[in-house]
DNA sequence: TTTAATTATATTGTGTACAATTTAATTGAT
DNA sequence: ATCAATTAAATTGTACACAATATAATTAAA
């Protein structure tokens, strides 16, 4: 029918799509995130692994990989690259050598101090209210957790 | 201060973090697209560029790159890609011999009969309601017109 | 307990992303 | 008109992201 099918069809336009803002705004995020954590010498992807250490201090590779939604092929790479930086230690556990347990080093540890005031210059950065963020971060949880 | 040291580092933990979700629900997006837009022999971003083009018909790079967030770097391998299958073609301009003019092939106009179909499933499978997904579009809208 | 199934990580291959640089074409100021 | 500045794409290099597969270790089933 005529009249579906135009329906149908306008939900193809850039401007109509509920997906892509949310696409672009990720990015975003984490081009905002991007000067701020190069003074710690971290991409966005390492600062969460670094979030989920100083919280938890030890985790294998399948704990970060549950907590980021990241898999081996992902974090696996970029481990080692942390690892050459010197901020984590992978070490294969001798209980079940199918396990790497990923810890901080004191310099990972020491990084935390450096990285406390990221949130807040991430906020003036991108110029938002904590009120918006809370609200966006609310409805995303809503509607991701099904 | 003792109280403000501990406020601010209480910020440094992954389930406080509220750019986090964004992050991971853009990446959700992607993957629950990822098996809808195989069967057209698209990836998200190549279904974006779609998206632009059957709505505007023609885009230079620039354009392309200005409307989706993405650079040169990005668009000219992707565009390179989507030639190869044949959806796009890509002619330097005759007029301004800087800019590559990015058209629709036949077979890239009539995929949009193809992809009729895909807003509803996206939905379907992601399981949130239109009504959620507007509200999302609408603070994200805010919060990054800034 | 030998083998089959499962689990944890690593590897390979493809495709974004983006910074930094390069190349070539166009524009603008003198 | 000439040359410097600007612009548009392309290129190079690094780092995700994930599907598919491989490898090795552990567990389970007979």
């Amino acid at each position: 029918m005529y009249h579906n099918k135009q329906t149908m069809k306008d939900q193809l336009h850039i401007s109509e799509q509920v997906c892509f803002p949310v696409y672009a705004f990720a990015k975003e995020i984490i081009n905002q995130y991007r000067p701020l954590l190069e003074a710690l010498e971290l991409t966005y992807p390492q600062y969460l692994v670094m979030l989920v250490l100083w919280e938890y201090k030890e985790q294998t590779v399948n704990q970060l990989g549950d907590k980021l939604k990241l898999d081996s092929g992902t974090l696996t790479p970029l481990l080692k690259r942390m690892e050459t930086k010197a901020f984590v230690t992978r070490i294969r556990s001798t209980v079940d050598e199918r396990i790497v347990n990923i810890s901080l080093t004191e310099k990972g540890v020491a990084l935390k101090e450096k990285a406390a005031c990221i949130p807040q210059q991430l906020m003036e950065a991108m110029n938002v209210s904590a009120e918006d963020l809370l609200l966006l971060k609310n409805i995303i949880t809503k509607i991701a957790k099904k």
